[in-house]
RNA sequence: GGCCCCGUCGUCUAGCGGUCAGGAUCCAUGGUUUUCAUCCAUGUUACAGGAGUUCGAUUCUCCUCGGGGUCACCA
């Protein structure tokens, strides 16, 4: 059974870096029927915060990616990893160092004078002696000291890593007993049964330290799969003004979770020329495999076409639904129809679309000028009250049709082209040029505000 | 700086020794449309550079350059 897990840190908010990774992991799980697992890496009490937690928790809840069974705490399980350092102790594969910090940060600055890497001198490895007084020690693991270390990895390839190069003895407990990260994520890992290991590539460099510590403690080895980074426009790391804002903010953008997921399952990941992913598919086709060996930049021109290309598609109904959340109640409006096949085809983010709605219903406060410039010319006025003299007498006024027919009867009688009437019309109903088709407005609004509208636009201009 | 990873249109990507280097997006132009948008069509733009290996390299190897990650008693 293939069990994968994402681990954030509840430092902050869920981003989009971190919602790829989970996405990778979720889909991965569930295409094997296997698993999907939620931890959080709360261990540094003074940076988590249990609201950030939750968070994480809402945003995977509006994306509607699940996790199965509990979550993990790691702030709950400090006896588990006491054993664990215990069990390394007693079997002499980790030993206590008394070395105080200010001994160490000495070392570390000779080691730089002279220019070598700084690392952990091992002078306790072997030490039996008296310990110095004052000094709560910290435990290190004995790590190998040459040989390779071979990360095999899912889209990667094999990484080999000289022991010599990177490894020192390091920490697994600080001098308060708490345990280390490399150490933790090993133990909760094998613990809950994680075998695929699916995460960003900035843990690239950690992997070795924890095989050590699986190899160790005797654990099975997991297969991992780094993920590159995504970067901003800039090639640098994602930041708050890019793309490391909170997940939850594409919501209030506009963007649906169908959209934002297609987006980032093709940011990394491809599966030939295929750019729209039902979320079925994903889970049918995605293999992480298939991840691409490279960062990549982030960028929304695609986020907005997949934006605008599932609002196209979708049911009027669910749309309608949908818009409740940004202010726009049209779930029982008689023209919901009528109004959202005009305006679904034009708008980018479901925020647009509430706009574009409020656009139509709201009768217009005021008026472009250019726009009233344009449109209305000398006749305008009195091809306008023709008009609306038309709409007052006729009987049967629902449709787009209907009132589309009332217009060109009028340029008939009238002798004149549809711009006569077309452009002071539009101007008179939504104070501006561009807009839906004139009737669907007139059929969504109804006759009086039409009339009402006409007469405003009349009066404005005067 | 050490170690590690990466390098195809502006961007997301396909490619897995022989392709006019494909798709998408963006942009531009044209068409449809009473406007705008949609839609359709067309077009511009890429294998970082240099050595090899090979009959033949975008593809394999090495070097250079460039970018990124990581080097904590953070995660």
């Amino acid at each position: 059974m293939v069990v994968t897990r994402f681990a954030p840190s509840p430092t902050g908010y869920l981003h989009i870096g971190g919602l790829r990774t989970a996405l990778f992991s979720y889909l991965w799980a569930r295409k094997n029927g296997g698993k999907f697992l939620l931890r959080i890496e709360d261990t540094d009490k003074a940076r988590n915060s249990q609201e950030a937690a939750e968070a994480i928790v809402k945003a995977f809840e509006w994306l509607g990616l699940e996790a199965d069974g509990e979550i993990t705490y790691q702030s709950q399980r400090d006896d588990i990893y006491a054993k664990y350092i215990e069990q390394l102790l007693s079997e002499g594969k980790a030993y206590k160092c008394y070395m105080s910090k200010e001994e160490l940060a000495e070392l570390r600055e000779t080691q730089m004078a002279n220019k070598e890497r700084t690392m952990y001198d091992g002078r306790y490895r072997d030490f039996t002696g008296t310990p110095p007084e004052g000094v709560e020690p910290v435990i290190r693991i004995k790590a190998p000291q040459s040989g390779e270390i071979l990360v095999k990895d899912g889209v990667k390839g094999t990484i080999s890593f000289q022991a010599e190069d990177i490894l020192d003895d390091f920490i697994i407990a600080r001098a308060d007993g708490s345990p280390t990260y490399n150490f933790v994520v090993a133990v909760d890992d094998y613990l809950m049964g994680v075998n695929e290991v699916i995460r960003g590539d900035d843990h690239l460099s950690n992997t070795p330290k924890q095989i050590v510590i699986y190899e160790a403690l005797g654990f099975d080895v997991p297969s991992f799969y780094h993920v590159p980074m995504i970067h901003n426009s800039t090639g640098k790391k994602l930041s708050k003004r890019d793309g490391a804002t909170d997940v939850m903010a594409y919501k209030e953008m506009g963007y649906t979770p169908q959209a934002l997921l297609n987006f980032l399952v093709r940011l990394g990941w491809s599966h030939g020329d295929q750019e729209i992913f039902s979320f079925e598919e994903m889970i049918e086709l995605f293999n992480p495999n298939d991840i691409n060996k490279s960062a990549s930049i982030y960028n929304t021109e695609k986020l907005d076409w997949l934006s605008a290309h599932y609002i196209k598609n979708m049911s009027n109904d669910a749309l309608a639904e949908l818009l409740e959340e940004y202010g726009v109640i049209l779930t029982s409006h008689d023209k919901k129809e009528i109004l959202l096949d005009a305006l679904k085809e034009r708008a980018k983010t479901l925020k647009e679309l509430a706009e574009l709605v409020n656009e139509i219903v709201a009768t217009p406060s005021s008026y472009d000028e250019k726009a009233m410039h344009k449109a209305f010319k000398e006749d305008s006025v009195e091809i306008l009250n023709a008009f609306g003299a038309k709409l007052t007498k006729a009987t049967e006024l629902h449709l787009p049709v209907e009132y589309h027919s009332l217009m060109q009867e009028l340029v008939d009688e009238m002798d004149i082209g549809f711009g006569k009437i077309g452009m002071p019309l539009r101007v008179a109903l939504l104070g501006k040029m561009g807009g839906p088709n004139i009737d669907v407005i007139m059929a969504v609004i109804g006759r009086d505000e039409t009339l009402l509208r006409i007469a405003n636009a009349i009066t404005a201009n005067a």
